[in-house]
DNA sequence: TATTGTTATACTCTATAACTATA
DNA sequence: TATAGTTATAGAGTATAACAATA
């Protein structure tokens, strides 16, 4: 219970007409509108909502791409420095490579020397499933750009960077 | 399974050394480290739950917080209404407010022209813990506006606010 | 003893649909 | 018929703990 966008038709329950029948309530969000952080939590959510769409046009979802790019970019990663770099615990990542090795986008193959651990990387499907992925996110930039302005772009990222680094 | 700060411990496995004894392995995030989208996405984590741990100071969480400041800000205000406000089905307003309840924070009332709907208020306890939460929404106001600095603030907010609007 | 990856299990948040009581 | 709120149920996504195989 949370104030973000909501996640689907919530947003207006379809099985219901508008009992003011057209009057929107006049909902008081208080203070709400002028802070920070809810502001960011807003914005994130609409961000992330417009690039899920965008995944779903060619199958995926945006936790997909992110495991297809961290492996593509780390060949050979095992699936602990996976999760790791995705900050999960390693059993949440058994089921999502269960589907992605049947779905014949990654391989896994055992070490030599290490027995225990498998070596990840993407078959050609799974570069050519992560290029339509990056197609959407290139897209998903360029609307994001566009409503930031080029000269706020990059003060705009440090000002986020500096969030992450040291609010974490 | 997405990019986000982790939850909790798991950031590293606490029933697990480093594998490296210290060295970090150095994971590749590829073009993700410049994408405002990321960078959006990792901001908001952080600073949610720097707000999260703020809220469980005073044994309450931010979920809590928007349901008591939407009902204070819009005294009366029936449970589909909020639902609404929070664009979240009112099916999961239930337990929520079942809680409130219970705990004497919220105030139901049943209405005299139409006796299917309930007024919902806050009790004098309820507006004391929405005011402690106030408190550490305002602390962590103070501790983004320090990252953002004083001056960019209210550009930083209007980009925001716009993303919200147009990718909504 | 320690680590890798899997399994079993549970919790949170969300949604849909069917229900009840009222309108 | 339509709406307010509840209940039943399910699906993501996450976590912890215990396990088998291997080191």
């Amino acid at each position: 219970m949370i104030l973000t966008r909501p996640k689907s038709s919530a947003r207006r329950d379809k099985r219901t007409k508008n009992p003011a029948g057209g009057a929107a309530a006049p909902i008081n969000f208080g203070p709400l509108a002028d802070w920070t952080g809810f502001n960011l939590r807003m914005a994130q959510a609409s961000s992330f909502q417009a690039f899920s769409r965008l995944s779903q046009e060619v199958g995926e979802n945006p936790g997909r791409f992110a495991t297809l790019l961290l492996i593509s970019e780390n060949p050979g990663i095992s699936q602990t420095m996976l999760s790791r770099a995705n900050g999960r615990d390693k059993s949440t990542l058994t089921p999502v490579l269960e589907d992605l090795v049947r779905r014949g986008l990654v391989k896994r193959r055992r070490t030599h020397n290490d027995r225990r651990t498998y070596r990840l990387k993407l078959t050609p499907a799974g570069e050519k499933t992560l290029a339509k992925l990056t197609g959407c996110a290139r897209r998903h930039e360029r609307n994001l750009d566009r409503l930031i302005g080029a000269r706020e772009r990059k003060k705009f990222i440090a000002i986020l960077k500096r969030i992450t680094a040291e609010l974490g």
